[in-house]
DNA sequence: ATCGGTATCGCAACCGTTATCGATACCGGA
DNA sequence: TCCGGTATCGATAACGGTTGCGATACCGAT
């Protein structure tokens, strides 16, 4: 590990000033394509990474992109990603992921730490924040974006569905086939805002029918196919007259699935099953479950696209909301 | 959105020097508790947020640990960052996330990136650089662990399992229970190393008991369930005649079990299936798969740990290898 | 009252790069 | 030959913090 190369040294090395060499690294104008090339070889020789910290320093500007999700391994946040990152590589900004947990004290905390870096943008999953973190958001001299969900007040620009609507969508297609008996299954994680509200959307939507929840279950922790299988079997056991179930996962649905399968129970005639997200793990199964699209791909193509013409519009550009239409499919077990 | 809040601005509006107001807000010694708690009280009223670009730049230190892997759709490499953040939360570091996209060019572009920041640290999957990326590794002022893959000639750390091993002791396993007409289906994207080492330990495995693959089939792309099913019902149909399937993933050979459900086949009787990684949404499945566990969270564990403990040290230990054995389950399907 | 020691604070230099602006070299046209 | 204009390059001052060390204030002990 021989000393640390400094761009000075570079200079040194190939003749010329420091300023020169910065240019040439750079690709700025005003260098002969000869020195360039004298340049650029010295650096590439002598494995020269330059120091971006000092570079950004003193050109004050950040080419990355804060993008801050609950969690990584929900299997719906990386597709968030994909999109943002899709958009964003025709561009010189790099998404740079947080993670919050479902947590809103972390949340703070690490938004705090991304914009300690000053990044040329901000995306946020969902509209509930501290207090600090709104402040933070409102002052931070760069594109803000929170993503997922439109059910709230958005501190800056905003991208996603509104999974109230999304509740009592699948509520009306559920009642709509004739289901009278319904149970639901979600997630008890005090801070998954989007899953409570696609639950009082939900109960909201039977109620307007006059259908009330036959039974209830929450978990705690991530979702995940075993634990929708158990509290199916739980919930099937207890309230045996069930005709329908809603998850707030497809992750927990598939557990269902599974559970009916092994307990011989026919889908959707002996129970109906519906999930939501659209999961790629849907595709394959036995039957094409029911679900809603959460569209995520699209909201992170999106806020990424916010990012960017917002960095070209000067920023003064009024605020946008962007509410996606999520779609519904049926599948084959409704 | 009011006008940057520097450091002196709040030393200004405490009446006190910045340097005074760095030591409080960084919890440096030297300042009295009373100051101390006014700063930080002015401070947080204001909503300032220091610059760690100009603080880095100054300290010479950077409290981030660079993770670079394939990708984050893959159910495989969440679980090592989950494990890696685990560790590091002990620590003021924090570790970002960079994607190669399974393609060493990208590879070598994002590392170089990541090593422009000046990391504190870099955890890389894989043993397979460029020339260029060795180099970089080589020369990094920081610790470099490679994870996942012991096959090879690391750099400086390493973390991980042997792929060769692991496919090895699945052909020993799946000719002990006597299958003789065996398939394999695994990806093909050109740069997955570990997939093709699994791959090249399992063919020599069989090998070495004098039997050769009866089928084989790969698929570009990520894998899914999807394309796990189709592929099994194709190579069923051409050769009909296998007793016993493995594939390079368990997203895969989850896909051959929903065929057989679907086809009608018993497993393992019909057909005895087997993946890789033990992946969580094995659990609940109509069948428990055979797998093997890629010890994908203690990796990460091990590796932060590494970075760590080499931070302390003061780097000028020894190079470590570590070697985890990875555990074959048999579940219900072998 | 004087002194030594500690707790608290501030000044100046510096981290490695880039923006700004000025300097120089070189070119074709008059 | 002289001139204006362009291409190429370099010196200097930031960028916003932090390190290192020196300065001051305050304390009890002598």
């Amino acid at each position: 590990m021989t000393k640390k190369l400094l761009l000075k040294d570079v200079a040194r090395l190939a003749g010329v000033s420091e300023m020169t060499a910065s240019r040439a690294l750079r690709g700025a104008p005003d260098v002969s394509a000869k020195t360039k090339a004298k340049i650029e070889e010295i650096a590439r020789s002598h494995g020269y990474v330059p120091n971006r910290i000092a570079g950004s320093l003193s050109s004050q500007s950040v080419n990355l992109v804060a993008v801050v999700v609950p969690s990584l391994n929900s299997f719906v946040f990386p597709e968030v990603l994909s999109g943002i990152s899709a958009v964003l590589k025709e561009s010189p900004l790099k998404p740079v992921v947080g993670i919050s947990g479902y947590d809103l004290e972390e949340e703070e905390s690490v938004i705090r730490e991304m914009l300690s870096w000053r990044p040329s943008g901000l995306i946020v999953a969902g509209l509930e924040h501290t207090e600090a973190t709104r402040r933070m958001l409102q002052q931070a001299d760069c594109p803000v974006v929170e993503v997922m969900d439109v059910d709230g007040d958005p501190v800056r620009h905003c991208v996603g569905i509104s999974h109230l609507q999304a509740g009592r969508d699948m509520a009306a297609q559920i009642l709509e086939r004739g289901y009278r008996r319904i149970g639901f299954i979600g997630t008890k994680m005090p801070q998954d805002f989007r899953a409570r509200k696609r639950f009082d959307g939900f109960t909201d939507g039977l109620a307007a029918q006059g259908v009330t929840l036959a039974d209830l279950e929450h978990y705690s922790g991530e979702s995940a196919i075993q634990t929708g299988r158990e509290l199916t079997e739980q919930m099937l056991e207890r309230s045996p007259d069930l005709d329908c179930l809603y998850y707030s996962s497809d992750v927990m649905s598939v557990g269902g699935l599974m559970h009916c399968l092994a307990a011989g129970l026919s889908v959707p005639d002996d129970i109906a099953l519906a999930g939501f997200n659209n999961l790629q793990i849907l595709q394959g199964l036995p039957q094409q479950l029911a679900t809603t699209d959460a569209c995520r791909r699209e909201i992170g193509e999106r806020a990424a696209g916010i990012i960017l013409q917002s960095r070209q519009a000067g920023g003064t550009e009024g605020l946008i909301l962007d509410q996606l239409g999520p779609a519904i499919s049926l599948g084959e077990t409704l």
